[in-house]
Parts: C-alpha cells; structure tokens; sequence
DNA sequence: TTTAGGG
DNA sequence: CCCTAAA
C-alpha cells in the first residue's frame, strides 16, 4: 500500500528558496511501481505563503533535491543560503531572537507539533553559523494558491551548503510507516523518484535489503549507515556523522521526526523500543487540532479486531476519502475557478486505475445520471452518511459539458469531473434500484476510498469496515452541499424512473468490490458453521461476522460452497504428493487443516441431512446438525 | 427476508 | 460475486 505522507521534512539547503514539500498525494497503486510520496516544490512569498513551483523551479532545484553530499555544511555557506532566500524575498526575516543567538528557525504554520528535538538539535549546530536569523514558513503545499515564475535565481550551489534544518511537520504521522509493512518489498525509498520532474537523477540503485527487517543502526558502522541511507533516501550522502546517520535513516525510515539520537532500532519502518505510543498521542493531537486532514493512517498489521485500533483507523478512512476525490482525473478546467485561493495548481498525479474504477461507480453515462445504488448491505451501514458526491453537469468555457459531481475540498465545494468506466464484469441488466429506495445514498464514496486503501491488505483493515458504530462525520462544510444532494438526487431519481418505464428493479450499478477471504474470515466461517450449522447463514453472519459487515449471508454461503469444492480439490491433491503450492504459488492456499474440518462438517452434515432427519450424533452438539434439518447443503 | 443453487 | 427462485 502506498504510503501517504506529507512533508515529512525538508531541508532548508536542499532546496535554498524553494522548500521541498511532500505533498499528501494519495497513492492507491497498490504496487509500488510508484513512489507515494511525492515532492512539491513551492516557493515562498515575502509574506510567507507558498505557492507551488513552476516546472522551471522544479528543474531548477533538481540537483537540491537529490545531491545531498552537502549534508553537512560549512558555515560559509549557511551565509549564502541566506543570501539566496533573501534574494527571493522568500523568507522573512525575524532579526532579534531572545537569546541573540542566530537561529534558522522554522515556523510552522499548520501545526504546533513542531521544535522537536530533531529540529532542535539540527538547529543547535548552526547556532553558531547563521545569521541573521530567518524565518521560514512552511504550510501545506494546498494552501498556495497561485503560481510566481521564479526569476534570475543564479543560485550558485555550494557543494556543502546544507546546514540541513530538518523539520518534520508531520502532518501525516509515523503510522504511515506501519502502512510500509505491508508491502515492505515494494515500499519506494527514493522518495522522490516518482515525481517525474525530478526523478531520474538517481541512477544507481540502493541496497535496499539493508533496510529490511530489523534494522539496528547502532551496529551500523558508517559505511552502512551510508548504505542505509542511499537505500532510504535514494540518494547518496557523504556524513560521516554517525549520529546524524542514524537519524536522518531512522526518521526516513519511520517517517517520524521523533528520533533518538541513539538507540533506534528500526523494524519494519518502525522504531522499536521506544514509546511507540506517542504515535498516537501524536496523532490524538492533530486531531484535536484538525490537522488530520492530511494524514492516512493505516494499520496493516493489525489483524485483530481491536476497536482501540480501528478507530484512527477509521477516522482516518474518513479523511483518505475525502482527499481521494481530491485528486484531479483530468481537465483542471471546470474546478480551476472553484477550487478557491487555498487548493490549487497542485500538480496532480494520474488516479490509479482503481480510484477510476471506484470512482465511476457513482458516475454518469451519456449524460444520463445514473446513482449507483448501494448494493444490499447491512443495515447499521446505510446509517453512515449521504453520498457527499453529487452528479453535476458543468460546462467549460467551451461549452463542452463534463459530468461532473460536488465535492468537498478544504471546506470548499469543488465540482470534480467524472471518469468514465466500462462496467467490468457482465453488464448489469438494470441499474435503477433506488427507485423505491430512500433517497438517501450511501457513502460510496468513502466506502470505495476506504476498499481501495483495504484490498490491498485483504483482511488486515476489516475491522476498518467493522465499527458501524463509528458515525462517519459529516464534515460542518457540507451542509450546503448536502442540501443540494438530496434534491438533486431525488430529481434525478424521479428522471431515471419515469425514463424507464420498469418499476420493479433491482440492483444498481455496483458492483460489490472483490474481497478476497482471509484465513481469518474462513475461520470464522467454518467456527460459525460448527456452531449453527451450515445454511445459518443468517445466524453466522450475525454471531461470527458482526465484524465484517460487507460479508452477506449469501457471502457466506457461497464461500462455504467454495470451501467444500477445495477439500475436493486440494486435499486429495496435497495428498497425492504433488506440490501443492505448484498449483497456485501466489496463492497461500488454504490450511490442509482447515480444508478438513471443513470436510469434516461437511460430511457430518450430509449424513445429517441425507438420512434421518433430525439425526444426533454422539458427542456432537446438537446445533451443528440444526442447519441441516431438513434439507441438506 | 433468507436460503439454495445456477451462472 | 451476481442473480433469482422459492420458502
């Protein structure tokens, strides 16, 4: 799963007037071909606000993005950074400081988990070697709203001018880190690789094993921190700072800027043995600050149904949705104007093929509005929220009509074009479902979000899905939109049913996004059968699935049908000596264990079924046979 | 509404 | 997973 982060750091050196800001782009490419993270060079105005860099700006700065052989700097070149960021009135400058020492001090707009030790003890060692002091301001690249040329910058690079100020804003959190474990073998470390302005300068390739596993940077000797941070960063780096290694390694790493300065072991991204729970304060924090708005949080690991996890988890869902349909498809035109000061000429990245694919579930066709209508699903489901996406026509300035659907973007109300996409899978007959249905929609927005960040992950976020209780907040800025979502809807619905003149339809457009079972899920399944037998799907579902609610009773069933076509496949093949795993390596098949209980009851419940109605077998709860009553399965 | 079964 | 008949 791709890893969202956003600006994690920046180095002042690195990119001199131009601050180097990871963007909180979603990227739902499940494989990593691609680098989630994605630098956005913004420039800083005399008044401190950002805006985003031209592509001039971006080749520009290119070789300050990637060249970091100018860890450390030299003092002489702390002056000429300055220099440079005065040039381009980029910083303001703050000349008194309290202590009369010069500092390059950042300030952070967004945040007050800022000043860290990271940032302090970065800042310390160049108390001695800048001034005057200046002020650099950092806020998320969405908040800039136009774009300056950049102009007679004869910036001349100094090999070492980095008196690095790293910073981490941290807007995203160390979580994301745990994202990386799901998918460590393709996690991207050259974090700025995928950005196609400024990739390419990286040519060899890291060893990139170093940083699998456990990852004890204490025992590291220089070379290999060396090594760990090429791999890290994607770039190499000439400090011999051991300590300074470390960090920079660890905080890349676990995209955390709360690193010791000893000690880090870092597993699976991750800093082990240190208060990992500070994650959460942290990240508790920015909630109560509202600063989540650009964080995904994800747990992969997290198998269990542990309601204390699943609840970022789910907030966080919440938010990924909203940013999801952030994401340009194509022709900035109709939301250019609406997009208002604060969200803007954001360089935008091509949506995955599966944010296409979800999106157009609730797109329109021909100009003809179809809503999808949620599939049948559980109840305490449909509780969640309206649909916050309205089908919208909007017409360019040529005229030209785009469908286009409501969103929210930064509390702004944005019209977000549509994707066209063919219906995979056979085509559906009918769509209009909804036509007897309430008019309310269900968030499919977010639930298409929320599976495009799960399907990846397969079970590992069901307990995401799990947590009904877990209102989805209707965010305070969309109370105008809402209105005009259920009017719109019901327009439309009324159109769409008299158009066709069938009443009685079901089904909609959708079609229910591919699970694929886990063990867990089969566990419980086969538990379940144990308990009331096979065919109480309703039960099962009730008592063992209440936690996965997008798995139906006929779900259910038909995975158990399924389970029961494998023990007449797998076992008998497993047992014939034949590799099993020759038969499907990329699929870990199903336990053999599993395989024969579930023939076990199977069996048990045929005889049960086949002979003698209500047959009691010794020593077998009576429940079990209680399914196969009167019919058989 | 649930279940069973075909597709 | 979808669809539908039947209960």
């Amino acid at each position: 799963m791709a890893n969202v982060r956003v600006l994690s750091s920046y180095t002042v050196d690195d990119s001199h007037d131009t601050l180097v800001n990871k963007s909180e782009e979603n990227d739902f490419e499940k494989k990593g071909t691609s680098d989630p993270v994605v630098y956005q060079l913004v420039r800083v105005e005399g008044d401190g606000t950002l805006v985003p860099a031209t592509e001039d700006d971006v080749l520009k700065f290119e070789h300050f993005l990637h060249n970091e052989k100018d860890d450390l700097p030299p003092i002489e070149d702390v002056g000429h950074v300055e220099e440079f960021f005065n040039n381009d009135c980029m910083l303001l400058k703050k000349p008194d400081l309290e202590d009369g020492s010069s500092k390059l001090e950042t300030v952070e707009v967004h945040t007050q988990k800022l000043g860290t030790d990271l940032e302090e003890n970065r800042l310390q060692s160049l108390d001695d070697s800048l001034s005057p002091p200046s002020e650099c301001r950092v806020i998320h690249s969405q908040h800039s709203d136009k774009l300056l040329p950049e102009q007679g910058d004869n910036v001349t690079r100094q090999d070492n001018a980095s008196t690095e100020t790293t910073k981490s804003t941290v807007l995203n959190d160390s979580c994301g880190a745990e994202k990386d474990k799901a998918d460590a073998c393709s996690r991207p470390v050259c974090d700025t690789s995928t950005d196609p302005s400024v990739s390419g300068v990286n040519s060899s390739m890291p060893d990139f094993s170093i940083l699998r596993g456990e990852v004890c940077l204490d025992d590291l000797t220089i070379r290999e921190l060396q090594e760990a941070f090429i791999a890290t960063f994607g770039r190499q780096t000439t400090v011999k700072d051991k300590i300074w290694l470390k960090r920079r390694i660890t905080m890349g790493l676990t995209n955390s800027y709360d690193v010791p300065s000893s000690g880090c072991v870092v597993k699976d991204y991750k800093i082990v043995g240190r208060d990992t729970k500070k994650d959460i304060s942290d990240m508790d924090e920015r909630a109560k600050t509202g600063l989540r708005a650009t964080s995904l949080v994800i747990y992969p690991g997290n198998e269990g149904d542990s309601p204390s996890s699943s609840y970022y988890q789910s907030e966080d869902q919440q938010d990924s949705s909203k940013r999801v349909k952030r994401v340009q498809i194509h022709n900035d035109e109709p939301q250019g104007n609406l997009l208002g000061e604060q969200c803007t000429n954001k360089r935008t990245r091509k949506p995955t093929k599966r944010y296409i694919e979800e999106l157009s579930d609730i797109e329109t066709h021909d100009s003809t509005v179809k809503i999808s209508s949620p599939a049948k699903r559980p109840a305490h489901d449909e509780v969640l929220m309206k649909l916050r996406v309205t089908p919208f026509n909007e017409a360019d300035s040529l005229g030209t009509i785009y469908p286009t659907r409501k969103d929210t973007l930064g509390g702004f109300s944005v019209h977000v074009p549509y994707v066209s996409r063919m219906r995979r899978g056979r085509p559906r007959k009918d769509f209009i479902s909804f036509a007897d249905k309430e008019p309310s929609v269900e968030p499919k927005g977010i639930q298409t979000a929320v599976e495009m960040i799960l399907a990846k992950d397969g079970d590992k976020g069901n307990h995401l899905w799990k947590a009904p209780e877990v209102p989805l907040k209707v965010s305070s800025e969309k109370g105008h939109i809402e209105a005009v979502d259920s009017k719109g809807v019901r327009n439309l619905q009324a159109k769409v049913y008299s158009a066709v003149a069938k009443p009685k339809i079901k089904r909609g457009l959708t079609r229910k996004h591919h699970r694929a079972w886990t063990l867990c899920e089969v566990v419980k399944l086969v538990d379940g059968v144990a308990r009331f037998g096979a065919g109480k799907w309703s039960e099962i579902r009730k008592l063992s699935f209440a936690s996965y609610s997008y798995r139906t009773s006929v779900d259910l069933k038909d995975k158990w049908r399924n389970l029961i076509r494998a023990t007449k496949t797998q076992l008998p093949a497993q047992k014939d000596g034949a590799c099993p795993r020759k038969i499907n390596p990329c699929i870990i098949p199903i336990p053999p264990s599993i395989l024969l209980r579930v023939k076990e009851l199977n069996e048990l419940q045929l005889q049960g079924g086949g002979f003698t109605a209500p047959v009691k077998f010794s020593g077998q709860d009576s429940k079990v046979l209680q399914g196969k009553g009167s019919g058989f399965l």
